[in-house]
DNA sequence: AAAAAAG
C-alpha cells in the first residue's frame, strides 16, 4: 500500500504530515503528489473532503524549499473562490508547512490592507487570494507577479458560477508562461474542459470520484412540507429535535435575507445557532465559522457560501430549508456530512413549488430520496393563515385567547418562560415518543447558556441590512414574526402597540 | 427563485 513517504516528499513535510496524524494518501494525493513534485501540470478532478487541499500544498511546500521570496514577488499563486476557503488553505500552509520558514500571504476582501500590503512587501513565498483583492493589489502596483512559478486554480467550476472566470484570465496574464499549473475541479463541463485546455500544458489527470461514497454513508429524505417559512420553521424545529444523533448540523437557506431571517427565529426558540452568509462583515464570517468549528455553537444556517469546499469535520446533518434550484448545489451542500467514511443525514424540506427542483436533484445523483413521512399529498392541512389570526384576535390586544389558539394550531408560539409548549411530535411524525428530553440536547434549558453565543450580538449577528428598501419591510416582518413565529410581542411597546403595526400590509 | 466577490 502507498503511504506518504513514497511519494517523493521532503522530510520537513513528511515529519509534518506525520505529526499530524496521517500515514495512508488519500486517492487525489497519491495520484497527483507524485507528477506535480516533476513540475508536471496538474489537471485534478475532485470534490471537497477527497483530500484535494493537500494534494497541491504538500508538493509546493517541497518544491519552495529550494529559492527564497524577494519582496513583492510572490513565488506561488493560489486562486479560490471564497475568502473561507482562501483562509482554510492558509491552516494548511501553516500545518504543513511548520518546518519551513515560508512566508504566507492571505489576500483576500474584506478586510484591511495594511498588513497584507506588509506581508507583500516582506516577500511571500505563498499567496493565497480571492480573485478581486489580488487584482486590487496588482492595479496598486504593490504586486510583481513576473516571479510566480506554480499557479493554483482551485475550485475552478466554482469560479465560473461566480463569474470569477475573466478575473482568472487576467491573473494569468500577469504569470510567466513557464510556470506549472495545478488546476481542481470538481465536475468537468465544457467550459471548464475549455478553460483547462488554455491554461495547462500535458497535464497529468487525476479523477477522483466521490459520488459512491456520499451514496452509502449519507441518509437522504425529502421532508414534505408546506411553503409558509413559518411552517417550514416549525417543520424545521420539529425535525432537529427529533434527530437522536445530531451532533451539529448546516441548515443551507437560498437567500441571504432568508438566513438572517431562520437564524433569529432559531435563536429566539433557544437553540445554539449562528448564520454565515456573504454579507455579513469578514470578522463576524471568521468568528462564526471558528465557534461552529469549536462546537461553541451546534446550528449553523448557512447561504450557499457554505456549500462548497469549508472544512467542517464531523457535520452530522444538513438540513436544507430551501431546496436548492440547482441540483449541483445540492451535492454540494450535503457533501458537508457523511465525509471520511462517516455516517450522516441529509434532509430536504420540499413544497409542492419545490417539485421541478426535487426532481432535478433526483435526476442528477441518479437515486430517488425517501419520503420522512410521506410525500406532498399526504401532507397535514395548512397551518391557519396569518391573516385569518390576526382578525380573530382582533385590535391590539394580542396577548390573550386568539394567541393561545395560534400556539395549538400552528405549535409555534410560546410564552418566554415555557420551553415545553411548543415542542409537539403530532403532525410531522410518526414517531410518537417525547422529544423533551432529546429536544434539551439540542436545546439548551436555560436562556443564559444561549446568550454567549448570540451575544455580542452585534458581532456575532448577521450585519443588519441598511437598505432603505427594506424599511419598508420591517414592521410588516415584524408583526408577521409576532404572529407566525413565537415571537414574544415587540419589546417595548407594552399594550400599545401602534395600530399601524397591525394594519400595515393587509393590502 | 440566488450566492459569491472589490470597494
Amino acid at each position: 500500500m502507498t503511504t506518504f513517504s513514497d511519494l517523493g516528499l521532503s522530510q520537513k513535510v513528511l515529519s509534518a504530515v506525520t505529526d499530524a496524524g496521517y500515514t495512508i494518501p488519500t486517492p487525489i494525493q497519491a495520484g497527483a503528489i507524485p507528477p506535480a513534485l516533476q513540475r508536471r501540470d496538474i489537471l485534478g478532478i475532485a470534490q471537497t473532503g477527497t483530500g484535494k487541499t493537500a494534494s497541491f500544498v504538500l508538493p509546493m511546500l517541497t518544491l519552495l524549499e529550494k529559492g527564497r521570496a524577494r519582496a513583492r514577488m510572490p513565488r506561488t499563486l493560489i486562486l479560490e473562490p471564497t475568502r473561507e476557503l482562501a483562509a482554510q488553505v492558509a491552516e494548511n500552509f501553516e500545518k504543513y508547512g511548520k518546518n519551513h520558514k515560508l512566508n504566507i500571504a492571505l489576500l483576500i476582501g474584506g478586510v484591511s490592507f495594511d498588513e497584507q500590503d506588509r506581508k507583500l512587501e516582506r516577500g511571500a513565498d505563498v499567496l493565497i487570494c480571492t480573485p478581486g483583492r489580488l487584482l486590487d493589489h496588482c492595479e496598486r502596483g504593490k504586486l510583481l507577479m513576473t516571479g510566480v512559478e506554480i499557479l493554483v486554480i482551485d475550485e475552478a467550476d466554482r469560479m465560473l458560477d461566480m463569474g470569477f472566470i475573466p478575473d482568472i484570465e487576467r491573473i494569468a496574464k500577469l504569470i510567466p508562461f513557464t510556470r506549472q499549473t495545478l488546476f481542481f475541479s470538481a465536475t468537468m463541463p465544457p467550459e471548464i474542459q475549455k478553460l483547462a485546455d488554455r491554461f495547462l500544458q500535458n497535464p497529468e489527470r487525476v479523477e477522483v470520484s466521490v459520488r459512491s461514497s456520499t451514496a452509502t454513508t449519507v441518509t437522504q429524505r425529502f421532508v414534505a412540507t408546506h411553503s409558509k417559512d413559518y411552517e417550514k420553521r416549525a417543520v424545521l424545529r420539529d425535525l432537529i429535535q427529533k434527530q437522536e444523533e445530531l451532533k451539529n448540523a448546516i441548515i443551507f437557506c437560498n437567500r441571504k435575507l432568508d438566513v438572517a431571517d431562520l437564524f433569529r427565529s432559531l435563536s429566539r426558540h433557544g437553540f445554539s445557532v449562528g448564520a454565515l452568509h456573504g454579507d455579513m462583515d469578514q470578522s463576524s464570517r471568521t468568528k462564526m465559522l471558528a465557534s461552529f468549528k469549536d462546537g461553541n455553537i451546534q446550528l449553523l444556517v448557512a447561504s450557499d457560501v457554505a456549500a462548497r469546499g469549508l472544512d467542517i469535520p464531523d457535520v452530522s446533518h444538513v438540513f436544507n430549508f430551501d431546496v436548492p434550484i440547482h441540483a449541483e448545489d445540492y451535492v454540494h451542500r450535503i457533501g458537508r456530512t457523511g465525509r471520511a467514511g462517516r455516517s450522516g443525514a441529509a434532509f430536504t424540506l420540499v413544497s409542492k413549488r419545490d417539485t421541478k427542483f426535487a426532481d432535478a436533484i433526483e435526476k442528477l445523483i441518479d437515486k430517488k430520496i425517501e419520503w420522512l413521512n410521506g410525500d406532498l399529498s399526504a401532507l397535514p392541512a395548512p397551518m391557519e393563515s396569518h391573516d385569518s389570526g390576526r382578525s380573530e384576535r382582533g385590535g391590539r390586544d394580542g396577548k390573550r385567547g386568539g394567541r393561545r389558539n395560534d400556539r395549538d394550531r400552528d405549535h409555534a408560539p410560546r410564552p418566554v418562560s415555557s420551553h415545553k409548549s411548543d415542542i409537539k411530535s403530532d403532525d410531522i411524525s410518526t414517531d410518537q415518543e417525547p422529544v423533551t428530553a432529546k429536544a434539551e440536547s439540542v436545546r439548551p434549558e436555560r436562556k443564559a447558556d444561549t446568550k454567549p453565543q448570540n451575544a455580542g450580538r452585534h458581532s456575532n449577528r448577521p450585519a443588519p441590512q441598511p437598505h432603505p428598501a427594506n424599511d419598508d419591510n420591517r414592521d410588516r416582518r415584524n408583526r408577521y414574526r409576532r404572529d407566525h413565529d413565537d415571537g414574544p410581542t415587540p419589546i417595548g411597546f407594552g399594550d400599545d402597540i401602534p395600530a399601524f403595526m397591525l394594519i400595515a400590509g393587509k393590502a
